[in-house]
DNA sequence: TTCATTGTTGAACACTGTGTTCGGTATCGG
DNA sequence: CCGATACCGAACACAGTGTTCAACAATGAA
């Protein structure tokens, strides 16, 4: 349960959207949820470890690189991505918005560079690669990834569809892939 | 000249450095700079104001879109892009860092994405394409550029020459976009 | 030199926000 | 009804911001 908890938590995620992240004060939080001041304080450390509660319900389920077959295609997992990061938008936003900033981005960061991780080791190409030149290319998956999500939750994109923004990411991104890997991927073409 | 000015840009700098931009006070600022309180507030309206002072000493010189020639090379400049903020590190650092956050990052960003905007539509190939993929192209090249940015500027990877970020860059970006703007690029190939 | 201008100083202040403390109250299972 | 647990909110100490002001220093022109 814990009905305090999740009044404070939706209470900084609307707040977030409405005046951003550092805009915020706890006074507003608690005023927002109804909750004394003390109260607040008994449950969070502070208003990042509230936001990191936040952070925690956007859990990627079903995205465990343990259930990997050998012969999925590469990076196919994207979509599944995409459609899940979009099915919790509003927390998404409050959350991993520039305004929100780097708490919550370095912890995203973090998780999906471990999926990317694991994706290259399963190719073989992977296999050529020093921790040096697969550090720099999991980097640049992510980075690329985190970015069109930010793309994607700005007023004028949100209605695009998850399959749309994973053709364009896709587009964009998979032929670098292939060209530094020397691998043949499927790759969609216009826009 | 500006003597005092001058004083309260180093010590900010150097103190971002040190404990990043969050935790610096003012009163960090002017002990550093060995000025009075009242004087900095005389120079500078908040941290944030001087911040962006900074962040102009890294102007980007003779990367003017009107320079350039109907048949240089697709992204040619881009070697001269990191060559510059190569020469520029410190300021970099203390002002694009992921700690020092969205102000400067904006700027920065805004900037580049003029010199991407004025090179796609210089490619007779950018003519096919609507606002919206144009935007979404011009995203795409400035993010990766940032993110490159920011890896070189890590700890473990400042000693590298610029050329060999440039041409890890052009290796993944490049690829994705001959591959949208059905166009023929020169491609380094390995890392 | 004299005088005015301009830049600088630092103490004092009001203000906003943080995080803690504590006595008191509400709620609820047993 | 009891006691445990959660909650309340006022009060407080603290840190940091940005302003004000009277006085001081440095410069340079007449």
């Amino acid at each position: 349960m814990g009905k305090t908890r999740k009044a404070l938590k939706e209470a900084l995620t609307d707040l977030i959207l409405e005046k951003g992240y550092e805009g915020v004060t706890v006074q507003d939080i608690i005023d927002r949820a109804d909750v004394g001041r003390s109260t607040f304080y008994a449950h969070f450390i502070d208003k990042d470890d509230l936001l990191m509660a936040i952070l925690a319900d956007l859990e990627m389920p079903g995205l465990d690189p343990s259930s990997w077959k050998p012969d999925d295609p590469a990076f196919g997992w994207t979509l599944a991505l995409f459609r899940h990061f979009g099915s919790v938008k509003r927390l998404f936003k409050a959350v991993a918005s520039s305004q929100s900033g780097s708490v919550a981005r370095r912890e995203t960061t973090a998780r999906l560079e471990k999926l990317a991780q694991a994706e290259l080791s399963r190719l073989k190409a992977a296999r050529k690669l020093d921790a040096f030149r697969l550090e720099t290319i999991v980097r640049f998956v992510v980075g690329t990834f985190i970015g069109f999500m930010d793309w994607w939750m700005r007023e004028e994109n949100e209605h695009l569809p998850a399959e749309q923004v994973d053709h364009a990411y896709r587009s964009l991104v998979l032929p670098g892939l292939a060209n530094v890997l020397e691998l043949e991927l499927e790759l969609p073409k216009s826009l």
